[in-house]
RNA sequence: GCCCGCUUGGCUCAGUGGUAGAGCACUCGCUUCACACGCGAGGGGUCAGAAGUUCGAAUCUUCUAGCGGGCACCA
C-alpha cells in the first residue's frame, strides 16, 4: 500500500518537475519525432528587463501555457517562445541612478562605456522575471531565448530601418513633439499619459499698440506668454471680426504680435481669444504654420527658461518663471482674473514628469501605407481575429484610420542606435552597416546618428525576428505565422497593431492568426493594480500560499472579462487541488491488485455495470467539451467543466459508487478490476488537468500503477514518461452512452430523496434505515442493479424493490421523476404532522409548476408557434408532474 | 464631446430566446475506514429601471441611471 500525505503540499510538487522538464528538452519542439505533426506557435509578450511579474503576466503567462500544453499534448509540434526587451528608458534611467549615486553622469562615461555598464546592470539585476517565469510553470523553450538587444535581433532592426528608409517611409523632420525634461528624450504619441489636474485659468489682458484697450486672453499655462507671437480669434466671432490684424503689445516682453484669424479658435472657450505660442504648444505650431508666425523657444531641453525668454527669467524653471511671470502681469495691472480650472496635462508615461512640447528634428515612420496593409487584411480576410471581437476589432480598426506618423528616435544610449552615418559634409547615409555605409560614401570618415530607436520599433518585428528574420530560416518557415497572441488590451496600439503592419510589410503574412485579449485583474474595490496606487497583489506571495497550480486555475477563469482580485477563489483552487490529490491518495491506497488489469474497461462495454457506463460517458463528454471549449480559448468553461467533472462525478459519485467494490477485504478479480478502473479514470482525468495544474498532475501521475510509457502521444514515443506528453484525451463517441447517464441520473436522484428524508426526519447518521422503492418495471431492474450501492450511499440495511408495494403509513416518502417511489418506514419516530407538512410543501412546488406550464400550454399561440418539440417537451413535463402529484395525494391521504 | 463595455442571490463571477447556475459566505447535521483545504442536507435572486420585438425576453432593440474603460486640438 503506498500511502501519501493527507495534505497536497504544492512547494514539493513545484520543487524539482520544472527543472526535469527543462532538462529533457519537453519544451522544445524537436521533443516532438511526427515530422507531419501539425505546429503550434505562440510568442511571448517580451516582459520588460527591468521588471518583475505582476498579476496581469501570470494571467496571460497561465493562459499561454495552457495552451501550448495542450496543443502538445494533442500531438503538436508546440512552440513557446521566451524572450525580454531592452526597455530603452527605463534602463536608461536605473542605470542612469546608479551611477548618481556614485557621483557621476553618462556623460563623465561616455557613450560606449555606459553601454557596457547598462550590459553589466543587466547582467546582475536585468531579468528577474525570467525565473519568476519558470516559477510559473511555462512551458517556454529557453533555448530559443530572444533578446531585442542580441546581434540577431539587432540585425533585424537595421534591416527594417533600412528598407522603410528606403520605400521613403522613415524620414526626418523638425517639428513639435513630446519632450521629456527628465528623460532627456522625445516620446512617442502612444508614450504619453494624460492625466486631469487642477489647475488655474489665468485671464491676461494684451493691449493694443495704437488707441486704448486690448484683448484678453485665457491660458492654463502663463509662462509660455514669453514665447507668443500672436494672438488668434475664430473668423466668424463678430466681437473680434474688426480686430483681427491689429498689433498688439505683449506684456513684459514688450513684443508686438498680430491678432490673426483661425478656424482652430472655438468663441465659446475662454474669452474667444488665443494666446498662440507656436514652439511650445502643439496646436499653436499648427496655427503658427498657417500663418506664418515666428517660433520662440523660450523653454529648454530642460524645462529651463532661455535667454529668449528674457534675461528676468533665463535660467529659471518654468513653474519658478509661471510665478514671476504671474508677479510682473499683476504689477502691470494685466493679469485680469484667476479661476480654478481643471485640465488634462501630459506626462511621461515612465517617469510621470510633466512632458513639454518642444520643436525638435526627428525620425518619424510614415504609417499611412503599412496601416493601409493592416486594415486590408482585416478587412479581406478578418485577421487578426480578435477574441472576444467585441470590442477590440473596431477599437483597432478605429485607431487604425486615425493613425498618425510614429516618432521613432529617442534621445537615448541604451538601445538600436540608428543605422544612419554622416559624411564630414553632413552628407546623411543609411546603411545596415558601418561598412555598407562607407562603401556608399565612399569615405571612412563618418560618424554614425547618436539618436537610437524606440524599443517599441524592436517590440514590432518580435514574431518574426525571434525566429531569424531577416534570413529565410528553417523556424521563420515552420513557425511563422504564429497561431495566436495573447496580450493585455492596452499594448493593442502600442504593440499589437504594429506587428501586424510590419509582419505584413516584411513577410506578406500577418504575423498571428487570432488575438486572444485577456481580462484585467482589478483590486477588490474594482480598481486597476499599479505601483504608485501601492495596490498590486504579488503573484509571488500568491504561489507562495496557495501553489501555483491553483492560482492558475483562478487566473484561467478569469477569461476575458475583468474581475476584482477575490483571494477566497483562489483557496477555492487550492482546496481543489488538494481534493484531487486526495483521490490519488485514496486510489493509491486502494491500488494493489490494479496493476494486473491490462484493459480495465476492455470487453463489451454493455457488459460493463452502471455506474461504469456512466463515468466513462462523463469523462469522455469532459473531454469533447473541454478540447472545444479550448479550441475558442473559453478558459473559464474549461475549468468549470474539469472542476465538476472531477469533484462531483468522479470523487462525489464515481468513487463512493465503487468503493464496496474497491475496498473489499479480500482479493479478488472484481476488486482488481474496480481499482484499475477507478486508477484508470483519475489518470486520465491528471492528463485533462494538466495544461492548466501542470506540478500536481506531473506529481501524482508519475506515482500511478500505470504504464506510463503506453499513455505518450505517439509523437513522443520512447521519451522518458511525462503527463506533459502523455496523450491529451480526446472523446470516444462509442463510450458516450446517453442511457446510463439518464439511469444514473435516476440512481442519484433516489439516493438524495432518501439522505434528504434522513436529514429534515433528523434520523442519526449511524441509524441504519429500511427503503421500499416502487418504480416500473424498466427502473426496476435499474434499481436493483444499485441496491448494495443504493444500500451503502444511504446507510440502509435493507432495500427493497417492487412494481407497487405496499407502503406502510409510518414512513416517510418521497415521489420520484418517472413515477417511482420510495419510503422510509420509521415506526414510532415519524410525526404524522410533520411528514404531511414536507409532502404538502413538495405538492405545492409541483402545482405552481404545474399551473405555469398548463398557463403555457393554453395559450393557443404558443401551441402553434413554438416548435413541436418544446410543445412536446412541456406535455411531457405536465405528464410527469401530474403523475407525480397524484402520488403525493395519495400518500397525504394515507395520513390523515 | 464621441465610442465601447459592465450592471444576475451577501461577495466574486458564469450563463443562455423556452423550467435562473457555480464558488465563497450563511443555516442544520456529521471526527462515515481519501480528503474538516472534508462529507451530507438546506435557505437565498421579480437577472439595474422603463418601453418595444416575440407565442415566449435575464437573453434581441431602444431609452434612462450608475460604474468602468478607450479616443479627442479646447487655450
Amino acid at each position: 500500500m503506498i500511502e501519501i500525505p493527507k495534505t497536497y503540499d504544492p512547494k514539493e510538487a513545484e520543487r524539482d518537475h520544472y527543472a526535469r522538464w527543462e532538462e529533457r528538452g519537453y519544451f522544445a519542439p524537436e521533443i516532438n519525432q511526427d515530422k507531419n505533426a501539425p505546429v503550434f506557435t505562440i510568442v511571448i509578450p517580451p516582459p520588460n528587463v527591468t521588471g518583475s511579474l505582476h498579476m496581469g503576466h501570470a494571467l496571460q503567462h497561465t493562459m499561454m501555457d495552457v495552451l501550448t500544453r495542450h496543443k502538445r499534448m494533442s500531438g503538436f509540434r508546440a512552440l513557446w517562445l521566451p524572450g525580454m526587451d531592452h526597455a530603452g528608458i527605463s534602463t536608461q534611467l536605473m542605470v542612469t541612478r546608479q551611477l548618481k549615486k556614485e557621483g557621476l553622469s553618462r556623460h563623465d562615461l561616455g557613450r560606449e562605456k555606459f553601454v557596457e555598464r547598462v550590459w553589466q546592470w543587466k547582467q546582475e539585476y536585468g531579468g528577474q522575471i525570467l525565473n519568476q517565469i519558470r516559477r510559473e510553470g511555462a512551458s517556454v523553450d529557453w533555448s530559443r531565448f530572444a533578446f531585442t538587444m542580441d546581434e540577431d535581433l539587432s540585425r533585424a532592426v537595421r534591416e527594417s530601418f533600412v528598407r522603410l528608409y528606403e520605400d521613403g517611409m522613415i524620414y526626418r523632420g523638425n517639428r513639435i513633439v513630446n519632450w521629456c525634461p527628465n528623460d532627456q528624450t522625445v516620446l512617442s504619441d502612444l508614450e504619453v499619459l494624460r492625466e486631469p489636474q487642477k489647475g488655474k485659468l489665468y485671464y491676461i489682458c494684451y493691449r493694443f499698440k495704437e488707441g486704448d484697450g486690448g484683448i484678453t486672453v485665457a491660458t492654463t499655462r502663463p509662462e509660455t506668454m514669453l514665447g507668443d507671437t500672436a494672438v488668434a480669434v475664430n473668423p466668424n466671432d463678430e466681437r473680434y471680426q474688426s480686430l483681427v490684424g491689429k498689433t498688439l503689445i505683449l506684456p513684459i516682453v514688450n513684443r508686438e504680435i498680430p491678432v490673426v484669424a483661425d478656424d482652430f479658435v472655438e468663441s465659446e472657450f475662454g474669452t474667444g481669444a488665443v494666446k498662440v505660442t507656436p514652439a511650445h504648444d502643439p496646436n499653436d505650431y499648427e496655427i503658427g504654420q498657417r500663418h506664418n508666425l515666428e517660433q520662440v523657444q523660450v523653454i529648454d531641453k530642460h524645462a529651463k527658461m532661455t535667454e529668449a525668454a528674457g534675461a528676468d527669467f533665463a535660467g529659471l524653471d518654468r513653474y519658478k518663471a509661471r510665478e514671476l511671470v504671474l508677479e510682473k502681469l499683476e504689477e502691470l495691472g494685466s493679469l485680469e482674473k484667476v479661476v480654478d480650472y481643471e485640465n488634462a496635462i501630459s506626462k511621461c508615461e515612465r517617469c510621470k514628469t510633466v512632458l513639454e512640447p518642444l520643436i525638435s528634428t526627428q525620425w518619424f515612420c510614415r504609417m499611412d501605407q503599412l496601416r493601409d496593409l493592416a486594415l486590408a487584411k482585416l478587412r479581406d480576410d478578418r485577421k487578426p481575429k480578435f477574441v472576444p471581437d467585441v470590442p477590440y476589432e473596431k477599437v483597432y480598426a478605429d485607431w487604425l484610420e486615425n493613425l498618425r506618423d510614429w516618432t521613432i528616435s529617442r534621445q537615448l544610449w541604451w538601445g538600436h542606435q540608428i543605422p544612419a552615418w554622416y559624411t564630414k559634409d553632413g552628407e546623411l547615409i543609411v546603411a545596415r552597416s558601418r561598412e555598407e555605409a562607407e562603401k556608399k560614401a565612399g569615405t571612412n570618415e563618418l560618424t554614425q546618428h547618436e539618436d537610437v530607436l524606440d524599443t517599441w520599433f524592436s517590440s514590432a518585428l518580435w514574431p518574426f525576428s525571434t525566429l531569424g528574420w531577416p534570413d529565410e530560416t528553417e523556424d521563420l518557415k515552420t513557425f511563422y505565422p504564429t497561431s495566436v497572441l495573447i496580450t493585455a488590451r492596452d499594448i493593442i496600439f502600442l504593440w499589437v497593431s504594429r506587428m501586424v503592419m510590419t509582419g505584413l510589410k516584411f513577410i506578406a503574412k500577418e504575423p498571428f492568426a487570432d488575438v486572444y485579449v485577456t481580462g484585467t485583474v482589478l483590486d477588490k474595490h474594482g480598481q486597476r493594480m499599479s505601483k504608485t496606487k501601492m495596490n498590486g497583489v504579488d503573484p509571488l506571495e500568491v504561489f507562495d500560499k496557495y501553489g501555483v497550480d491553483a492560482t492558475r486555475l483562478m487566473l484561467s477563469s478569469i477569461g476575458s472579462t475583468d474581475t476584482r482580485w477575490n483571494e477566497k477563489q483562489v483557496e477555492s483552487y487550492r482546496n481543489f487541488a488538494n481534493k484531487i490529490w486526495n483521490a490519488a491518495r485514496f486510489c493509491l491506497m486502494n491500488a494493489e491488485g490494479a496493476e494486473s488489469i491490462a484493459d480495465p474497461f476492455g470487453g463489451d462495454r454493455n457488459d460493463l455495470p452502471l455506474h461504469d457506463r456512466w463515468i466513462l460517458t462523463r469523462l469522455n463528454k469532459t473531454a469533447r467539451d473541454v478540447n472545444a471549449q479550448l479550441e475558442e480559448y473559453d478558459f473559464h468553461a474549461a475549468v468549470q467543466t474539469l472542476y465538476h467533472f472531477f469533484w462531483d462525478d468522479f470523487c462525489d459519485w464515481y468513487i463512493e459508487l465503487s468503493k464496496a467494490t474497491m475496498t473489499a477485504e479480500n482479493d479478488s478479480p472484481e476488486r482488481s478490476t474496480a481499482r484499475a478502473r477507478m486508477i484508470s479514470i483519475l489518470e486520465q482525468s491528471l492528463r485533462l488537468l494538466h495544461p492548466f495544474m501542470p506540478y500536481l498532475t506531473e506529481e501524482l501521475w508519475q506515482k500511478l500503477p500505470v504504464n506510463h510509457s503506453a499513455l505518450l502521444h505517439q509523437a513522443y514515443e520512447g521519451v522518458e514518461p511525462t503527463v506533459m506528453l502523455a496523450a491529451f484525451p480526446q472523446a470516444d463517441a462509442a463510450l458516450i452512452d446517453e442511457r446510463a447517464e439518464s439511469e444514473m441520473q435516476a440512481v442519484i436522484d433516489l439516493i438524495s430523496r432518501v439522505r434528504n428524508i434522513r436529514a429534515e426526519m433528523n434520523i442519526k447518521p449511524g441509524d441504519r434505515i429500511q427503503l421500499m422503492i416502487a418504480a416500473r418495471t424498466e427502473m426496476q431492474s435499474v434499481f436493483t442493479a444499485s441496491a448494495d450501492q443504493i444500500a451503502r450511499l444511504t446507510r440502509a440495511a435493507g432495500v427493497s424493490i417492487d412494481g407497487t408495494v405496499q407502503m406502510p403509513k409510518a414512513a416517510a416518502r418521497a415521489v420520484l421523476s418517472g413515477g417511482a417511489e420510495v419510503a422510509v418506514p420509521l415506526e414510532g419516530l415519524i410525526d404524522f404532522a410533520q411528514e404531511r407538512g414536507r409532502l404538502s410543501k413538495e405538492k405545492e412546488k409541483m402545482q405552481k409548476e404545474a399551473e405555469k406550464l398548463a398557463a403555457q400550454l393554453g395559450n393557443a399561440d404558443f401551441v402553434n408557434r413554438a416548435p413541436a418539440e418544446k410543445v412536446a417537451e412541456l406535455r411531457a413535463r405536465v405528464a410527469d408532474i401530474d403523475q407525480r402529484t397524484a402520488a403525493l395525494d395519495q400518500m397525504l391521504e394515507a395520513l390523515s
